[in-house]
DNA sequence: AAGTGTTACGAAAACGTTTTCGTGTTGAAA
DNA sequence: TTTCAACACGAAAACGTTTTCGTAACACTT
């Protein structure tokens, strides 16, 4: 087994300096030509490559970006973090993953652990913990610091940094005015309880969507869900105390939960009840019926986000003017809809 | 903005030496209890967090595991980078990411960029390029230089390291056979072109199972999918041409296509036709009918590769016994099969 | 022969740690 | 008073780079 060859070995093998030998790879014409490439065809053949810790010391960068994502198994984090890489890697960076499993306290440490020099910046979305209590000193203190920091997806107001969003609200305003535009008008809404920012801004557009149309609000056809177990029965629950004719739910799980729900109830999606989802995931696309769905653009919010994080790292001066980037949104229309 | 501080500046700060401050830090005994106290308390109150770059460079460690695979928006992947993440956190590692996108030249790169000194050891699948070109330099070259590796799933045996795989076959023999057992006789196969390491497995699974069955295999009967846009044709062909029973997809998408197909022909799943695929992800748990699949269980592949790193990253002889983990698969009943 | 310029290389610092070893200052024992 | 140990600390090396600066050797000009 050949170890790793340094400078150093080099530098002692050929008899010369490790000066000598740096610049020689890297062509300086301080060198002549015999010695740089008697040095090369050295380094080549015991497969020289450049330490990348020491680069990363030497130079201060280490052109890697941090992620921090509250789960990975799960279709939008996942074509988001495609998108960062994608990016990423045109602009030489290299990606370092890390899972907060919504917890706080996995997110506050792997935050320290990018922050301690791994990472030239990153790009996280909030676990539902750290939403739920608001405390963001962690973020703070590494923005504080130095660090460049992209929020997407889940953000807070509280923090002052770079983010990419959708808007949720918008686009649940535009999913429920469809349907209400298209007869519809008895519109059930699945959510999440309201501590989680995407949930309760869709729920904001749900409502604001239907009040713009003088469409009374009714507090029975809301479910709030805490747990998935119980959800499909919650939503049995609805079906078979109230009339509704449409479903707007705030995730794929839910929308496909709901026509679950509703093809055991012995009704029929679109026909009887047209649902619409959010997120356009592998389970819109492939449960029958297809789900009509809002698309979030995961590849290009990641996108994006790593461009704005690489602009800020390679610009020197650092100006404090955050901006935050909205991604537009689009209804996709399947089977789950009519029209 | 308060840059991030070092032990110089603790030290010039408190006019002590930088292995002073060092060592209070460490609460070394060699040091008075006046003097760490004091240290401890100005490195708190600066936030003070040792530099991992730096630490790497002296430790000739970086606690960093590097992960190649050839895509991230798969649910089975992102299983096996959840259970990875999971053991390597607890062994305080941390996670490196990076994609091939299937292709070998960005395996090669990834690799070497992994090798360069930012991890420790690295836990890949190849890309379907590399299976197709059967090249595998970069490999040999990095365990030749001493970086442990751990294949999983997309394997080869051309490379020697230690591996993680499912039996592919025998998994595909079992779903055969309880084809077989349970009275069907017409079972058709969908699958990959051969280069595929696993779809060639699970290919010679459903054969053998076949032939010890005394079955007379049909190769009407068995469909090789290049390209997923002519799948659903081609199983439309196979449907209206030959009397089939039962179906054995060897991943998901195949299976949910096979479902639509079957669903477009007019007959009915499962009682028609049955169906089995390949892969425990969203579409098996979200399709209507749910799907009857074989687990791949990539949280548990993913642990078992990281515990087989880690554990030779942790034992100093470096021994050449290399070993072959088998995870075990199991069929997992849904509504796409009777019993 | 003295001065000037060029070429080709080496020494050393720097990045931020940890750790080994050396040393000056005490206090106590002889 | 001398000797010695214990204590508390600092200097320096090491990890692998890059880069600045210094300089020896030589050729060339006057």
């Amino acid at each position: 087994m050949r170890r790793k060859v340094t400078l150093k070995q080099i530098a002692k093998e050929l008899d010369i300096s490790i000066s000598t030998v740096s610049k020689s790879l890297r062509d300086s014409h301080e060198i002549s030509e015999e010695t740089r490439l008697k040095v090369k065809a050295f380094a080549k053949l015991y497969n020289y490559k450049p330490n990348n810790i020491a680069l990363s010391l030497k130079n201060k960068k280490t052109k890697t970006i941090g992620i921090i994502i509250p789960e990975i198994v799960h279709h939008f984090f996942a074509t988001v973090i495609s998108g960062i890489e994608q990016v990423a890697n045109e602009s030489g960076y290299n990606v370092i993953v890390t899972l907060s499993d919504e917890s706080f306290d996995k997110e506050v440490i792997n935050l320290e652990m990018l922050a301690s020099g791994s990472t030239d910046g990153f790009i996280m979305s909030l676990s539902k913990e750290t939403q739920l209590k608001k405390d963001f000193h962690h973020l703070e203190e590494a923005i504080n610091q130095g660090m460049p920091v992209v929020l997407f997806d889940r953000v807070t107001n509280d923090v002052f940094c770079d983010k990419v969003i959708i808007d949720d609200q918008l686009a649940a305003y535009n999913a429920t005015e469809f349907f209400i535009t298209n007869k519809y008008k008895n519109i059930a809404l699945i959510t999440t309880v309201d501590y989680v920012s995407v949930g309760k801004l869709r729920t904001e557009g749900y409502l604001k969507a239907l009040t713009n149309y003088d469409i009374k609000i009714n507090e029975n056809l809301i479910i709030k869900v805490e747990d998935i177990e119980h959800c499909q029965d919650q939503i049995i629950d609805l079906i078979t105390n109230n009339t509704i004719d449409a479903v707007f739910a705030v995730n794929e799980l839910f929308a496909v939960t709901a026509i679950k729900a509703i093809n055991k109830f012995g009704k029929k999606v679109p026909e009887d009840i047209a649902v619409i989802g959010f997120t356009d995931g592998i389970i819109s696309q492939f449960s029958t019926p297809t789900i009509t769905t809002v698309s979030q653009n995961g590849i290009k919010m990641g996108q994006k986000a790593a461009k704005m994080l690489i602009e800020r790292l390679e610009k020197d001066e650092d100006d404090e003017q955050y901006t935050t980037e909205i991604i537009e949104t689009e209804l996709i229309f399947r089977e789950s809809t009519t029209t």
